[in-house]
DNA sequence: GAAGTGTTAAATCGC
DNA sequence: TTAACACTTC
């Protein structure tokens, strides 16, 4: 859908230089020539009456100076910012290339080029609407050299951020004891969000660990430097400087986009908020577009100051709110408002809607995980059925996804997951493109290092450690370091013999470079062994990844050619988000609440509304709740006509359950009752459907004790196998249908999930005691027969 | 060097 | 529960 984007927005032209001027000076950017239709402007016009508010006809209209546009959900937040940017083509107050949009996703931007060109009366037409990070890239690959880096620098994402950080460990022999590597990651991407260098970051630091981390932070910034790559972060913060350092580039920069429009503004980092500084010091025309009730990414840096700010950083701003929503139910829009009206960082904006009042939100009690997916299922197939769809099922964590796709498959509902398991975050598809890159650069060490022994080629371990020592020595790339080792003899037997073959592997795959796109990747994954590799496999496994394989050729085979098709292709595979591959078309979506954002259905359940799951534990304990409450609001709008909320008393974390039952969310005690009818999980639940059949049975997993002492008819038992063996001394079965041990969760038909006090074996039968949380009785006796091993 | 076995740690959100 | 890692064996 977004494939041709790179190309239409001109990345594929050579810069345009003008003879005698002084490198990037001049009208640098690229552009790309579009026209309109006479007449044009007047058609636009007269739309515009018909389909704007008064406030978002303000909105459009002023085009001159700084403007922000304070968006309630619903609002029409991006119709109005799609009108603006075809108002100013359609007025002729700016050509297509003098407009810079910039949205969060390619799926928002995609979908807002989309928009522009269908109110131009569906001509291609090209102002840049892309994401910051692909804003990014353009403008480093035009001026790598002078950030020094050479313009095909490699897009690290966070993949292969964790193997350079574990090569990283390698070199400087740092062990995971002494400095937990994730924590070493995850702080120095917390400082690079802030805009902080590694001498800033030491010098603001109070962690114990400062000079370590710092340590780490300015090798893994020299390793990204000598391998010619750069992270996400980098793709602002280099923009950012090298705006900084070179006035020229900026001052051109600032005249050629004469106006800028930013979407999310609430959502913006401090880079990101000093890149648009620096685009704006030859004009103040941007228009942001937030919503300060929706800021929800923090953890990414996102400074929610920026957009309350807004008016002192642009003196003369013109505030315009967009108030009115035509979205959501007058229900569903006071439960959304009683949430967010706790919050006290937010500016005073009151959404209201002359829509009905619409249905009840309905919440519904689960007893565990699987009741609430059932239920969801259920629900969300009678509204299929009703022909109310699509639905969406969004929920706090990733892992919560899996038990929702087994209940719409055993309703054999399609359903579409966004997110943890993408397309190109598959390993295959990973390596498919590791080779790509190396056809078109040899010497990028991150895909080298990727896919040297991939598939296996007889290059092992050591044989590795030594090549990257041999790079790292002569602090050369692994390519020349490959080839200087062979010429000179330095491996020797084996070793020498596999190093030599991937060499000519990789030199043969640089003569395709010249081919179109998918004949080359076909190509490059049949000489280099993989798809064989794959076939020999035999696994089902294998054979789904060689299904993916070819679904990437297709891929490629859809993308136009071009001189920098290549590239392009990479660059829009690395930038890729999860959301990107939601395409609308699916009955049901399954996704987090954060890819939620900006969208739309008429039918949301919002699940797992759980005190230490949403809020999630970590923001509860780092006094976070208000971007947490934020999140739940951006849930609750989701919804068009009808609003599910859930949570489950119980819950597995690694397996495991916890040993008291789930309190409901604070979010849920912020909704008025009124508006809210609650549905217990009992009819829903196995244990209602079994509860008049037969006696009652006890049944239960071994749990592992490891390390934990646990009282057990007078014994203690420190590991699985001790209590396997006392198990078995009473001939009791260990697995399946369950022995039990003292502090086992058992699963009763009746009352659900309890935790095993007392287990006394007596002569075929076990007494067992248990105690259930919540439940309709606080203590239970009963008895279970187990089977002898 | 590769394959097999056992132990352990883990998972908030994302461009 | 599962995936990654360390360690052993072939």
């Amino acid at each position: 859908m977004s494939h041709g984007f790179l190309a239409e927005v001109g990345l594929s032209e050579p810069p345009r230089t003008n003879p005698g001027a002084a490198p990037g000076s001049g009208e640098d950017t690229g552009s790309v020539q579009g026209s309109f239709p006479n007449g044009r402007a007047d058609c636009m016009a007269s739309d515009f009456r018909i389909d704007l508010n008064e406030q978002q006809l303000l909105a459009v209209q002023h085009v001159e100076g700084p403007v922000l546009i304070l968006a309630g959900a619903g609002s029409g937040k991006t119709r109005t910012i799609t009108h603006k940017i075809a108002y100013l083509m359609g007025q002729g107050l700016a050509r297509p290339d003098e407009i810079l949009a910039v949205t969060f996703t390619n799926k928002a931007a995609g979908e807002m080029r989309g928009r522009v060109e269908s109110l131009l009366g569906g001509l291609p037409v090209s102002p840049l609407i892309c994401t910051f990070h692909s804003f990014g890239v353009r403008l480093l690959r035009r001026h790598a050299h002078r950030v020094e880096y050479q313009p095909d620098f490699a897009i690290c994402d966070v993949d292969d951020q964790k193997r350079l950080f574990k090569q990283l460990y390698l070199e400087m022999s740092l062990k995971d004891e002494e400095l937990p590597l994730e924590k070493a990651r995850g702080i120095i991407g917390w400082a690079k969000n802030r805009g902080w260098t590694a001498d800033e970051y030491l010098e603001r630091s109070r962690d114990f660990d400062a000079q370590a981390i710092y340590e780490v932070f300015v090798a893994y910034q020299n390793l990204l430097r000598r391998s010619n790559a750069v992270d996400f972060d980098d793709l602002i913060l280099l923009p950012v400087r090298l705006l900084e350092e070179n006035p020229d580039v900026r001052r051109s920069l600032g005249r050629f986009y004469r106006f800028l429009l930013i979407d999310e503004y609430q959502d913006t980092n401090p880079p990101q908020y000093d890149l648009i500084r620096l685009l704006t010091t030859e004009h103040q025309n941007i228009s942001a577009v937030g919503d300060e009730d929706q800021a929800i990414y923090g953890v990414r840096g996102a400074d929610i100051g920026n957009i309350l700010r807004f008016e002192k950083d642009f003196p003369g701003a013109r505030i315009i709110k967009l108030e009115q929503n035509y979205r959501s139910t007058q229900n569903i829009l006071d439960a959304a408002t009683a949430v967010v009206s706790n919050n006290v960082a937010r500016k005073d904006k009151v959404l209201w809607t002359r829509l009905p009042k619409g249905e009840s939100i309905i919440l519904f009690v689960a007893d565990d995980a699987g009741t609430e997916a059932a239920y969801v299922a259920e629900q969300a197939r009678r509204h299929l059925e009703d022909g109310l769809g699509p639905v969406a099922v969004l929920y706090r964590t990733n892992f919560q996804s899996r038990q929702f796709e087994e209940a719409f498959r055993r309703l054999s509902i399609r359903y579409q997951l966004v997110g943890s398991v993408s397309f190109y975050k598959r390993k295959e598809v990973r390596d498919a493109l590791a080779y790509l890159r190396l056809a078109l650069n040899p010497d990028d060490d991150i895909s080298l290092a990727r896919i040297l022994n991939e598939p296996p080629r007889g290059i092992g371990q050591v044989t590795r450690n030594r090549l990257f020592q041999l790079a790292s020595a002569r602090s050369c790339s692994l390519w020349s370091a490959l080839r200087g080792a062979l010429e000179s003899g330095t491996f020797s037997g084996k070793a020498a013999a596999s190093l030599k073959t991937f060499a000519d592997l990789l030199h043969s795959l640089r003569e395709w470079e010249s081919h179109p796109l998918h004949v080359a990747l076909e190509k490059i994954l049949n000489a280099s062994g993989y798809l064989k590799a794959l076939r020999e496999d035999g696994s089902e496994e294998a054979a789904n990844r060689a299904l993916n394989l070819q679904e990437l050729v297709t891929v490629a085979r859809d993308w136009p050619e071009g001189p920098e098709s290549w590239r392009e292709f990479l660059d829009e595979a690395a930038l890729h988000a999860d959301i990107d591959e939601m395409d609308g078309k699916a009955d049901v979506t399954l996704m987090t609440l954060h890819n939620a954002k900006g969208l739309e259905f008429p039918v949301v359940f919002l699940a797992g509304c759980e005190e230490g799951l949403f809020p999630h534990s970590r923001s509860i304990a780092e006094n976070d709740l208000e971007e947490e409450r934020r999140l739940c609001y951006v849930g609750l709008t989701r919804a068009r006509k009808r609003l599910y909320l859930s949570y489950s008393r119980r819950r597995r974390f690694y397996g495991r359950e916890s040993d008291e039952a789930n309190q409901p969310s604070r979010f849920l005690h912020e909704i008025p009752s009124r508006l809210v009818e609650t549905i217990y999980s009992e009819r829903y639940s196995p244990a209602w459907a079994n509860r008049r059949q037969g006696p009652v049975f006890l049944g239960a997993a071994l749990q592992p004790v490891a390390k934990e002492k646990r009282a057990w008819t007078g014994k203690s038992y420190d590991s699985v196998e001790s209590v396997r063996r006392a198990l078995e001394e009473r001939n009791l079965k260990t697995k399946e249908s369950g022995g039990l041990v003292a502090g086992a969760l058992i699963v009763h038909r009746t009352f659900g999930r309890g935790r095993v006090l007392k287990v006394e074996p007596a002569a075929g039968d076990v007494k067992v005691t248990v105690q259930f949380p919540d439940g309709v009785k606080k203590m239970l006796q009963s008895y279970a027969r187990l089977k002898p091993a």
